[in-house]
Order: C-alpha cells, then sequence, then structure tokens
RNA sequence: GCGCAUGUGGUGAAAUUGGUAGACACGUCAGACUUAGGAUCUGAUGCCGUAAGGUGUGGGGGUUCGAGUCCCUCCAUGCGCACCA
C-alpha cells in the first residue's frame, strides 16, 4: 500500500467538515485557549506560500493545545472591506461585494486544501451587515466617550456633561485645547448646537478641521500609517496635505496607557519598541521667549508678544543663538519686518509650492528665511534672531524651537548657512565642526547653570523656568490622532446624521446602517464619497443628512477578535459570559506590518471598551508572535537595455493596482525551468535608449520565459518569451517596441545581466507561488511541514522549494513503518514470533526513542521552535526503521505527537491502527522520563579545555580523582604523568575538565 | 543620522542555562538493486592534509579551566523610524 496522500488528505478534510469536529463550544470543564491569526484582506490574488506560514504555525499551536487538553478557540474571517475592491469596482463595474464573495470563496477553498482546524461556523466577514452593525455600534460608544485625565480612562459623555453643568470646563486647567473656556452658567445657557460643538472637543471620536493625508488618486483621505513617504502606502500614489472636515480617534489620550501596556504584554522587543517609536514620547519643557518690545501686540502698554517653544533640552537654553518658526506658524505674519516682508513673502510662496515628497526627499537641502524680529533669552536677555524654515515642522511641539547650533545638528547647519554666529557652552566636546549631543560636557558660558553638568543641568534648568513662570515640564507625543474617516465606497457607514450641520448620533435600535448599492463608484462632487451622489439616502425628513464618509479599513479589524466569541450574538457585539470565558488571545500570530496600525488600533478599541465595563481586560493580545516574511527571489536585469515605448504608459491597459510606486510598472519574465522569475523594472515614461543609464534597474512583467542559465537573458530569448507568451497581459507588449542589448561579450553574444534581489512575495512582484501547485505535488502534510522546516517562524527567509523532496520522504518513510509496499499492514499488537516479547511490549531502546521524541517535539511545540520539531520527527522515524520497530504501541503515540504537524497522514494511520474516534479526541503522549534515564553515561573529558578523549562512568558519580581515571585511560594517563593536578572540573554531568 | 535585529559548511539551518560546533534536511560524490531511474537503500561530505595532525562560528581584543553563546571594538547585512527640537 502506498502512501496515497490526495484520498487521504481530501478524504479526512471532508470529514471534519461534516462532523464538525473543530466547532468549539463557550462552556468547557476545558481550560480555555485562544489562539489566533491575523485575518486575511481577501484580495484577487489568493493566498501564495507567504500567507500560510502563520496559519499553519497557529494551527499546530492550536491543535497541540487540544491535544494538551484545552479547549481552544481559534477562528478565522475575512477582512473584507477595504480599497482594492473598490478600485476593482471603478474599473470593472463589479459591486465590491460580488468580487469580495468570489476573492472569499478562492482564500477558504485554499485554506480548506492545507487542512486547518478553524472553527468556521464562528466565521466573521467585517463587511456583513450583521458584523459592522456592532463596528458602528462601538464607534458610537467611543463617539460617547471623552477621557478623563483625572481618571486617566474613559467615561460616558453625560458624565461630562454634569460636570460643566457643575463648573463648566474651567476646572480643566487647559489640559484640552479647546475652541473656548466657559462657567457653568455660561454652559447651561449655550444653544444644543452650540454645546454639541464644544462637547466635540471631547470626544474619543471626534469631526474636526484639520489637515489630512489627502490621496487623489485613490479620492480619499488616509490615516499616517498609511502614508509611506509621502506617498499612499496601498497604490504607491502622491498624497498631498489638505484641510477638510473629518473624523478622528482621539488615539493620542491613549498614549500613555498604550505605552505602559507594553510593559505586561509578551511581543518582540522589535515590535515593542516600533510601537514606543510610533507614540514617540519625549519628556521636555515648553517655555516661552519675550519678542522684543518693539513688537508687542498693539499699541505701548499691551502685553508683549511670545513665542513658546519645546525642549528635550532646557540645559541648553544659554547656547539658543537663534530661534526658528514653522513657515505655518501663525505668528509669522505679525511679527515680521516691513524689511523682511517681502523675503518672507518670497519663502512662503516657494515653501507652499513644494509637495510632502519633495520636503522629504530634499532634507539635505538647508532653507530659512530671517523675519527681522528678536526674542529675549528670558534668562541672560540676549537678543536672538528669528527665523522661519521648513525644516521645523508646524504639527510638533509648538511648531518653534529654539536653536542651540553646537549641540544639534540641524541647528547647526542652519547656523553655518546663514552665518548664524555659534555660543559654545559646552567646551572641549564641541569642535567647531560639527554639533555634538553629548549631556556629559560641564556647561560654560550658561549663567547660573556654568560649571553643572548637562545631565543634572536639565533639572535645574526645569525648576528655574516654572520658578520663573515662564514655562513648565512637558511630555509630547510624536503619535497624533487617527484619520477615521475614509471618502470611499465600501466601507462601513458612520451612523451619525446632521442636523442643521451638527452631528448626531443614529438611534441604536436603527443600526446597522447599510451600505445603500450603488450604481456608479466615482467620487461624489468636491471630493466627496460615492455615497454623497444617492440623495435618497443621504437625505432624511427635515433637512437632515446623513454622514457620507465611511470608515477606514481599520475599524472592522479593531474588535474582531472579540466578534469571533460570539459571533451569532445579535444583542450585543458578544455576550460578556463569553468575552470574560474568553478573555485575551493567548497567542496572536501575524506580520509586523500591523505594528503600528491594526495593533495599535485594535489595542486602543479594547481600552475604551475595558474603560465602559464592556470588557474585563485592556489589552487584547497576551501574546505576539510575528512570522517572518517568505520572500521571493526576484532577479533584475542590470546590464543596458532598453525599452522604447509607443504610447505613453497612462495608455496601456495596466490594471492600477499593478502599477505600484509611480507609475513604475512592472514586467516578470518566470523562468519556468528554474522556479526564479526574472524581473526588469521600467520606468512609466516613454523613454528611448539614450535614457536608460541613469536606471540601474529594470523590470518586466509576464512574459514567461524558458531558458536554461539563469542569470543569462539573451535577446533572443526574449524575443521568443513574448511571442510564447499567450497570457492576457501579452497585449501590453505587442503596444511595446523593445529594443535592448548591451552585453557585447566574450563571444558577442548580446545578453542581459541579471542581479538577483530578494523581495517580499507581492502579486505585483511576480515572485509568488500558489500553494495549490505544491500541495498537488506533495501534499497538504508535506506543504505544511516544509514551510516549519524551512527556519524559525519568525525569521523571513526566501522561499525555496529545494528542500520539500525530504519532508515528503519523511512522510513516506512514516507511512512504510505501518505499510509494506506488497505485505500491506505491518504493525504489530503481539509479538510475530516468540523470540520477542508477547504483548506488543516495546524495548527499552524502542521506548527510549519515543519519549525522546515526545518530550524534543513537546518542548520545541511549546516555544514555536517548529523546524527543529520536523527535525526530531525525522530523527526519530530514521531510528525506528533502523530497530524495524512495526509496535502500536510505539507508534500510535507518535501518531499523536504528528496531529498538529501532519493532521491528515496522522489521522489516517491512527484510524487505521483500529481507533473509531478522531485524533483530536486523543490525549497528548504522557513524558516518561525513567525511560530516557540511563544508568551509565560515556563523558567527554577534555584536559586544559581541550576535548581529548572520553569515558564511561556510572550515572550517580558526582565527583571523581584523576587518578581514577587515569587508570584504565591512556590517554589522561599520559597527560597527567609529570604534571601536577590543578583541580578537575565536572560539569553539569556533562562532561569533565581536567586541569594541569 | 537614530533605534532594533542578525552574521555558523556549497545551501536552509541546529546547539534550551558558557561545556564534544555543524543535529536534521537539501545539494554533491561513491556504491547497491535495476531495461531504466527524477523510485528505494547504504556510505562519505566544514576547510587544509594521503595520513597523523592542524584549523574552524564576520574581523580584532578581553573575561574563563573552557566562548557560536558573556564583555569591548570594528565591519557587513536586514528591518523600523527619520528634519520629532
Amino acid at each position: 500500500m502506498e502512501y496515497n496522500y490526495r484520498d487521504i488528505e481530501k478524504k479526512w478534510q471532508k470529514e471534519w467538515k461534516e462532523s464538525g469536529v473543530y466547532h468549539v463550544s463557550n462552556s468547557s470543564p476545558k481550560p480555555k485557549f485562544y489562539v489566533l491569526d491575523m485575518f486575511p484582506y481577501p484580495s484577487g490574488a489568493g493566498l501564495h506560500v507567504g500567507h500560510p506560514l502563520g496559519y499553519i504555525a497557529s494551527d499546530i499551536y492550536a491543535r497541540y493545545k487540544r491535544l494538551k487538553g484545552f479547549n481552544v478557540l481559534h477562528p478565522m474571517g475575512y477582512d473584507s472591506f477595504g480599497l482594492p475592491a473598490e478600485q476593482y469596482a471603478l474599473e470593472t463595474g463589479q459591486h465590491p461585494a460580488v468580487t469580495t464573495e468570489k476573492n472569499i470563496e478562492t482564500f477558504r477553498q485554499q485554506l480548506e486544501n492545507i487542512g486547518f482546524s478553524f472553527d468556521w461556523s464562528r466565521e466573521v466577514r467585517t463587511s456583513d451587515p450583521s458584523y459592522y452593525k456592532w463596528t458602528q455600534w462601538i464607534f458610537l460608544q467611543i463617539f460617547n466617550s471623552w477621557f478623563d485625565k483625572k481618571e486617566n480612562k474613559a467615561r460616558s459623555i453625560e458624565d461630562l456633561i454634569e460636570i460643566f453643568e457643575q463648573t463648566g470646563n474651567i476646572a480643566d486647567n487647559g489640559q484640552r485645547q479647546t475652541q473656548r473656556e466657559f462657567s457653568a452658567n455660561e454652559w447651561k445657557n449655550y444653544s444644543d448646537d452650540e454645546k454639541q460643538e464644544l462637547l466635540m472637543d471631547y470626544r474619543l471620536a471626534y469631526s474636526a478641521f484639520g489637515e489630512v493625508n489627502w490621496c487623489e488618486a485613490l479620492g480619499t483621505v488616509l490615516a499616517n500609517d498609511e502614508v509611506v513617504n509621502g506617498a499612499s502606502e496601498r497604490g504607491g500614489h502622491p498624497v498631498v496635505k489638505k484641510k477638510m472636515r473629518q473624523w478622528y480617534m482621539r488615539i493620542t489620550d491613549y498614549a500613555e496607557r498604550l505605552l505602559d501596556g507594553l510593559e505586561q504584554v509578551d511581543f518582540s522587543d522589535a515590535m515593542k519598541e516600533m510601537q514606543r517609536n510610533w507614540i514617540g514620547r519625549s519628556e521636555g519643557a515648553e517655555m516661552e521667549f519675550i519678542l522684543t518690545p518693539s513688537l508687542s501686540a498693539g499699541g505701548e502698554g499691551d502685553a508683549p508678544r511670545k513665542i513658546k517653544v519645546y525642549t528635550t533640552r532646557p540645559d541648553t537654553i544659554f547656547g539658543v543663538d537663534f530661534m526658528v518658526l514653522a513657515p505655518e506658524h501663525e505668528l509669522v505674519k505679525d511679527i515680521v519686518t516691513e524689511a523682511q516682508r517681502p523675503a518672507i513673502d518670497e519663502y512662503l510662496t516657494y515653501v507652499k509650492s513644494r509637495s510632502d515628497r519633495e520636503r522629504m526627499a530634499e532634507v539635505k537641502q538647508i532653507t530659512g528665511c530671517f523675519t527681522g524680529a528678536y526674542a529675549l533669552n528670558p534668562f541672560d536677555g540676549k537678543e536672538i534672531p528669528v527665523w522661519i524654515a521648513e525644516y521645523v515642522l508646524a504639527g510638533y511641539g509648538t511648531g518653534a524651537i529654539m536653536a542651540v547650533p553646537c549641540g544639534d545638528q540641524r541647528d547647526f547647519d542652519f547656523a553655518k548657512h546663514f552665518n548664524i554666529p555659534i555660543t559654545n557652552i559646552i567646551g572641549d566636546y564641541f569642535n567647531g565642526e560639527e554639533a555634538n549631543p553629548t549631556k556629559e560636557a560641564t556647561l560654560t558660558n550658561s549663567g547660573f547653570l556654568n560649571g553643572v553638568k548637562m545631565k543634572d543641568a536639565i533639572e535645574i534648568a526645569n525648576e528655574k523656568i516654572e520658578e520663573k513662570g515662564i514655562g513648565h515640564r512637558k511630555v509630547n507625543y510624536k503619535m497624533r490622532d487617527a484619520g477615521f474617516s475614509r471618502q470611499r465606497y465600501w466601507g462601513e457607514p458612520f451612523p451619525i446624521i446632521y442636523k442643521n450641520g451638527v452631528a448626531h448620533p443614529v438611534d441604536i435600535k436603527e443600526l446597522p446602517v447599510e451600505l445603500p448599492h450603488v450604481e456608479n463608484y466615482s467620487a461624489g462632487p468636491e471630493a466627496q464619497s460615492p455615497l454623497a451622489n444617492i440623495t435618497e439616502w443621504v437625505d432624511i425628513a427635515n433637512g437632515e443628512k446623513r454622514e457620507t464618509n465611511t470608515m477606514p479599513g481599520y475599524a472592522g479589524s479593531s474588535w474582531y477578535f472579540l466578534r469571533y466569541m460570539d459571533p451569532h450574538n445579535n444583542e450585543e457585539f458578544a455576550d460578556k459570559k463569553a468575552t470574560d470565558y474568553w478573555n485575551q488571545v493567548d497567542v496572536y500570530v501575524g506580520g509586523t506590518e500591523h505594528a503600528v496600525g491594526h495593533l495599535l488600533y485594535s489595542r486602543m478599541w479594547t481600552k475604551v471598551l475595558c474603560d465602559l465595563g464592556y470588557v474585563n481586560f485592556d489589552e487584547p493580545f497576551k501574546r505576539l508572535v510575528n512570522q517572518g516574511m517568505i520572500t521571493g527571489n526576484s532577479y533584475f536585469v542590470t546590464g543596458f537595455y532598453a525599452f522604447k515605448l509607443e504610447k505613453n504608459i497612462d495608455d496601456l491597459e495596466i490594471d492600477p493596482l499593478d502599477r505600484k510606486r509611480f507609475g513604475e510598472f512592472l514586467i516578470s519574465i518566470e523562468n519556468i525551468n528554474t522556479g526564479f522569475s526574472t524581473i526588469f523594472q521600467l520606468n512609466g515614461e516613454d523613454y528611448r535608449v539614450e535614457d536608460i543609464s541613469e536606471y540601474q534597474k529594470t523590470r518586466v512583467r509576464y512574459a514567461h520565459l524558458f531558458i536554461d542559465s539563469k542569470d543569462r537573458l539573451t535577446k533572443q530569448n526574449l524575443i521568443k518569451a513574448f511571442e510564447l507568451d499567450n497570457l492576457s497581459s501579452v497585449a501590453i507588449y505587442e503596444k511595446l517596441n523593445y529594443i535592448f542589448w548591451d552585453g557585447k561579450t566574450e563571444n558577442g553574444e548580446e545578453f542581459i545581466q541579471c542581479s538577483h534581489e530578494v523581495e517580499k512575495m507581492s502579486k505585483s512582484k511576480y515572485n509568488t507561488v500558489n500553494p495549490n501547485d505544491l500541495i498537488d505535488k506533495y501534499g497538504a502534510d508535506t506543504f505544511r511541514m516544509y514551510e516549519m522546516f524551512l527556519g524559525p517562524v519568525e525569521q523571513s527567509k526566501p522561499w525555496d522549494t529545494k528542500g520539500i523532496e525530504g519532508v515528503h520522504r519523511f512522510l513516506k518513510k512514516l507511512w512504510r513503518l505501518f505499510f509494506d509496499e506488497t505485505k500491506g499492514p505491518i504493525w504489530t499488537t503481539l509479538a510475530p514470533s516468540p523470540l520477542e516479547r508477547a504483548g506488543g511490549e516495546a524495548s527499552p531502546e524502542e521506548l527510549k526513542v519515543l519519549h525522546k521524541a515526545i518530550k524534543k517535539i513537546g518542548e520545541d511545540t511549546e516555544r514555536f521552535s517548529y523546524n527543529t520539531a520536523v527535525s526530531a520527527f525525522m530523527v526519530c522515524v530514521n531510528e525506528l526503521t533502523d530497530l524495524k520497530c512495526h509496535k502500536k504501541e510505539i507508534l500510535e503515540p507518535l501518531l499523536i505527537l504528528l496531529a498538529p504537524y501532519a493532521p491528515h497522514i496522522a489521522e489516517e494511520l491512527y484510524h487505521q491502527l483500529g481507533n473509531n474516534t478522531t485524533i483530536i479526541d486523543a490525549h497528548y503522549p504522557k513524558l516518561e522520563t525513567k525511560y530516557l534515564i540511563e544508568s551509565e553515561k560515556e563523558y567527554p573529558v577534555s584536559i586544559n579545555g581541550k576535548m581529548r578523549t572520553t569515558i564511561t562512568l556510572p550515572l550517580d558519580v558526582q565527583q571523581i580523582e584523576v587518578e581514577k581515571i587515569a587508570l584504565d585511560n591512556e590517554v589522561v594517563k599520559k597527560w597527567i604523568e609529570d604534571k601536577p593536578v590543578r583541580k578537575i572540573i565536572f560539569v553539569k554531568g556533562k562532561m569533565i575538565n581536567i586541569v594541569v
């Protein structure tokens, strides 16, 4: 009987599905365990080999925990709202719901092929009205909350209204940037609309005018984490700043708790560091500099104008040589002198003309302009010139800085560039060539701080600043409130209605606010969402209008892990009993790419829900395991070559989603023989031969090519490839005139040189491998084990199918322990001959092999070291083969060990052995250490730390004299002959070291 | 620039606490069985050397009886952040 993985896998997948063995109940006497995967966005591309890595890892863990006697929640669902589906709809007119449904089917089929143990009865889809009803409901809870800084938690907005009615917001003490301060009486006299407007400054979900990241190509605003280097993360389209009314999550209020919470969770240091970095906490002081008297606000008697700055280094106050305002700073127009006004206006025009992208790209370029105004150093009264410059950001701190050129490189460069004299306050630490940000220096030229070490001076300066009443200590965060609205169709509608232009929540009884059907997905008037076009939906009675924005992609994913606990509940987002029972996610497996997006948002939402009493835990994920990315090999062409386009790239029919990174367009040539992809990169412009030299890399997509050499593409081969390619995308090439050469080489052959680069696997790079192909060839069990065998789960690694044969061989070898090709079943429950012990009783060697595996595999599984666990299986099967062990007593426990890794073959053989229940009902084999203990052990003996020989001793020997060892060991005898022995060291029962 | 990782054979990688470096697998070589082998099995395989032996975990230095592991320093690669005051 052969190992027929196709039939076996099909049979058991069907069986598991029909019997629902993986369905899990919310009540069980067993302890609970929650193993969660980051649910996928069902893209049209389907799964590639990189996707399942984390799913397999978590599935192994879930299956392992079940066998260990836990009630395991291991669900899966789909993050089915999102931009790509809508972009696709725009192009094809297909409703996103339809394409999403289709994509989910593909995903589901691919996932089922791999044999996961998900409880599909708990599947969630964020685009399902019965799901987003609760997304909207949670949004309203957040909308109806404010953050009490004294209690450091969210509270109901009703509580705040009560406070306002009693004391107004004066007691608030300027903690919140509100439109105005008011007393209780004033509050009571405000109209309802005014009250609502004021409350908006407090709500945790609020709408406000603000600068947003506007992406014209996608027709929507984006959150900060969705913008990478001035371009949209998805699609790589340019992003500009724009003032718009938007919804926000007041995540900044949770900055401190999001930081503190990291102490309690088991995330990797890198992940924690990334989150800390994103939150960007810094301690410092805010202080005011008075502008010279001539610049007081109005006439003689008015209070002088002040510039408020933020600094983390108040100790350097005497080193301030100039001040810089962000060009957008509101004070600029007031303080500029007549003489400087033309220069300033010119500079402002220049700044406005520059996109964020340019600003970021040209960081090194130093620009700025003197305002003509001077500020006074509050301690020594020195006059300090005030400049404006791009390098100071309006959005951070106060939008103004005190510049200390001897301590800050940017300030130093600026001072050098504009010839501003530099004061040295750090003595020898400053060499005049570059700034030195040290804290070790002893201050000089620093008034009352002279002779004080900078480290200590910070505290002294802070005290002095507060004492003089010119400022106070302040903690700042880089993180901003998260933009929460999108001008798109395919997302959750806001449960918000405008009455007289004031936002009101929809009555909870009316949820969900369903997404209406539209015929046309293009933007509404004035860059509004497509929903704005459906007037019959927008306009309710009495001039009331619906909010037409939709929620961003991270809305639904910020709480889905809670919905799995009670997915069919129509009364609540989840029964409190269910959330109490399942509690935190014990193990969360997913990629690092969500470090600052999804993970922060879900942590915040959980904290809000916890503050409001809906759940009992305020960190959603107890332990996070980041699977590494599986990278693909992309081969780049590095020689000279050229493509000439007859048409502008914009006229080519290319899926816009594939046009990553600003119109570059990608073509890959796949070498099917070797499994490598060869990729060229073609800039998205018409270009001619002479332009080529500046392009180091060029990609070509979609031409399938058969070549023998993996580093050489000949011109002829490439032409052949274009001819051979019968994919639809060939259409693109028919519009291309390709010319490429160089290569004048040894034998005059024209060729293109390739170098290869390892990058993230993605459809647009054409370096993906579909798991179905591998499963078809080797089976799901082989695929699962191979993905784990590849290396540590947490590590990124290039995909390479070379080693898969080895894993497949292992499974076949395992099969042969049970079946002989000709004889059929060969396992024994009774001794086959009188010479062997009766009853199938296993020998000590066999038991040792088994229990060694139980120990090693159990430990490895526990710590997610799956690659070494797979190795341990191989060792075990090799040893059993050598021992010719076919005893059920040994083989059955081995199958249970194997079941998490290769569930199909384990299940099949388990049944072949005569079991009638599925393996899920089995118990993980108990480790009997007694089988591992030996009475004697061979110890390595080293002399002076160098391994020389071995010696066999009884196990219980803790100490031994050198002379005794020397008695029957020639090597030791020789070594100690004429030398005095200093000491002998017995190391942890592992080895013996003799020092002579 | 700042922060965080990681550097071990031809390749993917093991080595849980400082204790026989290279488990396991790929690849390669040799052999067996075969009409055949892209099936299966056996053996060899870090490097230098016929061998004895020497040498070896990015480079240099240190601690230790003993270092892949700890400390210092330099180098390389990857990831994250990036005018954040």
